[in-house]
DNA sequence: CTAGACCTTGTCGCCGGTGTCAAGGCAACG
DNA sequence: CGTTGCCTTGACACCGGCGACAAGGTCTAG
């Protein structure tokens, strides 16, 4: 499989997929000419990078979910250092939603005094 | 008041000052020899651009804050255009809380499939 | 032979608030 | 006069995923 055929397998750029492998995290072998050739292992690869940028990952906490596929498993994140970027993520999304929180009572009470100091 | 007692009354630094300034939101005089020169109305409104970026809104969004409190207003928030950007980003952190808490749970039944998968 | 569609590598730009450095002007104190 | 410490403008870098373009190689169909 070419990387433009990829790119739309996988629902993403040529431009990305490039990118990932900059990144270490796909790694295609090369035809006689130099085209990047992947098989499906690959696209299940890429298809796991797209999943978890979706949910908020970076590129390097990506990276042990693939290590984890390349490593024969099924799905990515049954190995342990996929567990706990899957824990370290979701207590960041946590706070994150915290300090959300706390933002929207910031604009909510600063609305409230607009609307006392000035009321129509 | 000169830019870098300004900065240490508003607790920021003479970089933002100027990064303000060229974006229209500090307007501040020049003495004689060019240096810039701050009455207390802008250290008010250094302060009031200071408490809103802390609230996540953009430089753009404060624009209207600063021209109310320009226009004479005690408060920034007491202009229709400053309660208008007030309301939408309330609404913008919503949808944010709302994409968040969806990712969240994303993360979550990632995290529960991982375990299931892989009990110990 | 050529046109088109694919591939290659490399580079630049975006966002937006911020740090930091450079090269120079000005003021005050010794 | 020199040093110190403020000020001035201007420019480069950062993050991180991504778009877009350039200049060139490769393959296939007409």
């Amino acid at each position: 499989m070419l990387i433009g055929e990829l790119a739309e397998q996988a629902g993403t750029s040529t431009r990305m997929l490039r990118y990932y492998e900059a990144h270490g995290l796909v790694r295609p072998e090369r035809t006689a000419n130099g085209y990047r050739c992947y098989d499906e292992a690959e696209l299940r690869v890429v298809r796991e990078i797209r999943g978890l940028l979706a949910v908020g990952l970076g590129l390097d906490d990506i990276r042990p979910f693939v290590a984890c596929l390349r490593a024969g498993n099924p799905s990515g994140d049954a190995c342990p250092d996929s567990v706990a970027v899957l824990r370290r993520k979701l207590a960041e999304v946590d706070d994150y939603i915290d300090q959300l929180g706390a933002v929207r009572r910031q604009l909510q009470t600063q609305l409230a005094h607009a609307i006392t100091v000035r009321p129509r």
